[in-house]
DNA sequence: ATAGATTGCGCAATCGATTGCGCAACTATT
DNA sequence: AATAGTTGCGCAATCGATTGCGCAATCTAT
């Protein structure tokens, strides 16, 4: 019983018949007839038989395996990316694997190879924040391994790529802000090496130029560590005493922000409103809720795994670049300033 | 080039040997001349070979692989944990695996059940709510496979078991706002069919009736589903308008209990005091930054990838039932109300 | 009744790597 | 010089499942 797992050959000598017919009964071949295929399944489920996935695969080339690697586990985004992502992989029988690279792009590269090694059908990839090209993706190419790469890109992507439309994120902001009567904000992004964070601020900016809004350098914090937020925040409140608000464009920068104009007695909205681009958790918990532009993790990971499985199971190489739409969530953390500007009265 | 991955066997043709001695060349066996290996080694290198791992450990008969089965992915604990467990499990050279189980015991059958499929190495299980037997983990024990139940338990294990101390902790919680005058504190605890909160909750309640501190039912919150945390709280808050402090056991429960104590205009902690078991990111962005007792699920995870993997590699099926100790980390949202109670006079 | 078609199943190769055993060619021993 | 010991390598089986091909038995058609 123990010590050793029911296979084929075990059914075969049961049943008197060979591993080969056993093989084709179980699949349901039909050159099997029925009686037989009767007997062997029964025989099968009363040994407890469970295919060896590793010899069955180890012919048929595939794993069912797809490999997700993350840069980091931060408590924002990538719990609900994981689980949505989770939840298709899981739906269409396939087992995920998660790697992370710890924002190393030596680890990518070893975690990428890794992937070949595994015979992973599929990779799902958050690029590290190191990382500024993308030739460690060819041996995936080579080995016909497609790839998605999602939520954060860099320039010159040749892959599938899922990601919102960060600029126009961005330029939804600051519409919305000065839509309010905000016309003096400052937005808080972050690392601007990354492409996500470069995006972001373009379309901030856009909305404002486009609008003839001024918009100063001061007004723009740029956080690469979060223990700066503190002290760039401080410096955007002495430039800019008539500030109304504040945008961030993620949920850590939103949590710490909050936190800090908590501790500083800045009342929200009353003094300052708040907006910011969030996987939706954060602000529900926040005191007032956050106004946000809602950009929800599972969405990102349903779709991801939808369209990877989708290459996997096509077998296409075709090269897509899918934006999924924000969408604005109004939890009250804005409030309105001045008559509505001129672009409503467009309407 | 493409299409065909390069083989022990397109080696052998190269240099000329027989893929028996290169496997034996690059597993730098004794039998092997020198000159041999370095010959393999260079042929191996330039033809980019990799080793095909399925079917290697098709003989082998392990996989590498260990997998990790959660019931779900909530933002506070889940991610941290992942964390230490990723970190300890890539260091060993296994990849990491990761289920949901969405809270559902079929769910969580069906993924044990899968893990021996797959032939994982061993399997890290946070229990679904729904579980309350640990029959469908025999098919490991009859495969061989190492489990370790980590953060929730319930009554009847013989497996190991990572958990904190949870009856201790909840002691320590009371014990710490008993010492800093609170003598009126409500208790947030979560479902009481899990037994990490039935075990959190008589802690606390062993506190209070070993100093002799009176404790009513109306003091203690159960919350299923958190929605109705808002009622409970206010009929609380009416039951005991003298109640000077709250105590949540979960960061969940913390961040909504904040918000709403938030929203009610009820100060921290000059009104009210707060405590929390935490696992800490929380209370570092919430307002006052919330004392707590550290859960550290990085630290969860990674003694329990530890002592998963060396069973796995010294065989061993002892049973252990690990309890990490928690860390004080006051922060500021416990204000002291009254002279220190009787217990401090002991020292 | 006999050629031809169909049915039901087994033989053996295959996927890629590992490993027990054996064997030839040397070297060392007396 | 004959025996014993060592070195370096290959043969072939093995892990478990799949599959092309072939073959016997049965059935169909004329």
């Amino acid at each position: 019983m123990a010590g050793h797992r029911v296979t084929l050959k075990d059914i075969a000598k049961t049943v008197g018949l060979s591993m080969a017919t056993v093989s084709r009964a179980l699949a349901d071949h039909p050159d099997i007839s029925g009686e037989t295929k009767e007997r062997v399944r029964e025989v099968a489920q009363a040994l407890g038989y469970i295919p060896n996935y590793r010899a069955r695969y180890l012919r048929a080339k595939h794993s069912r395996l797809i490999a997700l690697i993350v840069p980091e586990m931060n408590m924002f985004f990538m719990p609900s990316m994981i689980t949505g992502i989770n939840r298709v992989v899981q739906q269409n029988d396939y087992s995920l694997i998660v790697f992370q690279s710890d924002n190393s792009i030596v680890q990518e590269r070893r975690l990428v190879a890794y992937c070949t090694h595994l015979s992973a059908d599929g990779v799902l990839l958050v690029l590290s924040s190191e990382t500024t090209d993308l030739q460690h993706l060819d041996v995936l190419h080579e080995s016909h391994i497609p790839v998605v790469l999602l939520d954060k890109t860099i320039e010159t992507v040749k892959h599938t790529t899922i990601t919102i439309d960060d600029q126009e994120a961005g330029r939804e902001a600051a519409d919305y802000l000065i839509d309010h009567g905000h016309t003096r904000c400052i937005g808080v992004f972050g690392d601007q090496r990354q492409r996500i964070s470069a995006l972001r601020l373009k379309g901030f900016r856009r909305a404002h130029s486009d609008r003839l809004i001024p918009l100063a350098e001061t007004q723009i914090l740029r956080v690469t560590i979060i223990d700066e937020l503190e002290e760039q925040l401080e410096r955007a409140f002495a430039a800019h005493p008539d500030l109304t608000a504040i945008f961030t464009m993620t949920d850590e920068l939103l949590v710490h922000t909050h936190h800090l104009l908590s501790r500083r007695g800045t009342r929200i909205p009353d003094d300052v409103s708040l907006l910011a681009i969030s996987d939706g958790q954060a602000p529900a918990f926040l005191h007032p809720n956050v106004t946000h532009l809602r950009h929800a993790g599972i969405e990102v990971g349903e779709r991801t795994a939808h369209i990877l499985i989708g290459m996997i199971e096509h077998n296409s190489d075709a090269m897509m670049d899918v934006r999924i739409r924000t969408t604005l969530v109004e939890l009250g953390s804005v409030a309105t300033r001045t008559p509505p500007a001129k672009r409503r009265a467009k309407r």
